[in-house]
DNA sequence: GCAAAAGTGTTACCACTACACCCATGC
DNA sequence: GCATGGGTGTAGTGGTAACACTTTTGC
């Protein structure tokens, strides 16, 4: 056995998204801190990574025991590793930051330790460690991956009008789209597809009964062309 | 203090890529393992990051201690993290993987405990750990930012010719270009310009002689849109 | 002049944009 | 009918791909 020597902390903060219902907006989920540093402030959730746990068990971790909420069936992806040698004053810590995606359906967080904070609320400078920089990160990763992927099924229920899409892609963009040009377009590339049936009666608002939609693949990044 | 738990220790793989002078082939450095396990195998230069350097400074270490060169002043970005809990035999080691880059001009490696490897010549199944893995994603990364920022200027020298240029593009994406296209594309969209002097009588190989070009952005990643 | 490689121009095609128009429903 | 929002078609524009052509050198 060679002696021990001191190593860097691994841990996972986690960058939880989801749509607000009522402005379209982009929110992250938040927790507040219970203990030092930072105690009473409102943070990413993360922890540390135990030895016999994946990156993504650990980050599902994370948002159960900090996010305060159920984490088994979301999506979560890898967003990068963040290594400033003096992020946390505690000691040397390594967090490998992940993104997830809720869809508008899921449940909220339990309690008040946690909850959902629109992007435009969140300053990020008034976060603890590197967690604005994280963010800012993560947002830029998202907004990439919109325009090449399908990752915005991660962000809807399993089927939804395409005015609800169009709506997650002008969140997470920050810019208006053109109405026609948005269906065409994902219509015949393929990405999405009718779901058949109209909407019946729930909802109305007047005018013509949307079609539902649903997206085309299962996997998150089959695709490799720019969609908006 | 708190007792101390057994934690994932922390390590960096790098792939580092260069263009082969020959055949214009893309080549990855790797070195032959001198302890167990796997000894004797070619893998990956990585080391384990240590508790009071950032991962680019364990990964460039990584370079010289492995890689047998001077890593001083190369490219180097994060890659991703791997974390799959039995991939080395020795205990939970979670590993941040880079990608590198070295212009064709840089010096070899020394000795003959690393060389260069062309991609084509390395079966991935043969590599330890989850080495080929590693090396799969890094091919696919660097296909994908060649298309849409100015990385390949990290693979030749500060002037070039636009014909090695386009060798470069088509090593990294293994498919032919369009030549014409291809100079006119590059130009109009500024990415690269002239760098005034033509080539003077050095390697004639016949012809109207080559103006030389450099790229115009310093930086690595500020573009936006599709190049080829 | 001829060969070879660099550099330029031309044309057809396709994707994107903006916008007008049509359709189906509630009242 | 009229308002409302979903859904469709079209013309203009600009980028891409294929390819022919011109320019500049060595021999």
């Amino acid at each position: 056995m060679p002696a021990r020597i001191e190593r860097p902390v691994l841990s996972v903060d986690v960058v939880l998204f989801r749509i607000t219902e009522d402005n379209n907006e982009l929110a992250a989920l938040l927790h507040r801190r219970a203990s030092r540093p930072f105690a009473g402030a409102w943070a990413l959730p993360g922890v540390a990574v135990r030895i016999d746990e994946t990156l993504e068990a650990a980050a599902k971790r994370a948002l159960e025991e900090k996010g305060q909420l159920a984490a088994a069936a979301l999506h979560l992806e890898q967003l990068a590793t963040f290594d400033a040698v003096y992020r946390d004053p505690r000691g040397r810590t390594i967090s490998v930051a992940h993104i997830g995606l809720v869809p508008l359906s899921a449940a909220g967080p339990r309690g008040d330790v946690a909850a959902w904070r629109p992007l435009s609320s969140i300053e990020r400078g008034g976060l603890p460690f590197d967690h604005g920089w994280i963010l800012e990160t993560a947002v830029t990763r998202l907004r990439g991956k919109l325009r090449y992927t399908n990752i915005a099924a991660r962000l809807l229920p399993e089927t939804f009008r395409i005015d609800e899409l169009q709506a997650v892609y002008e969140a997470v963009l920050g810019r208006r789209l053109n109405r026609a040009n948005f269906r065409n377009k994902l219509l015949k590339i393929g990405l999405i597809e009718r779901a058949g049936v109209l909407s019946e009666a729930v909802g109305k608002r007047g005018g013509r009964p949307p079609h539902l939609y649903r997206f085309t693949e299962e996997e998150v990044g089959a695709q490799d062309r720019d969609f908006v």
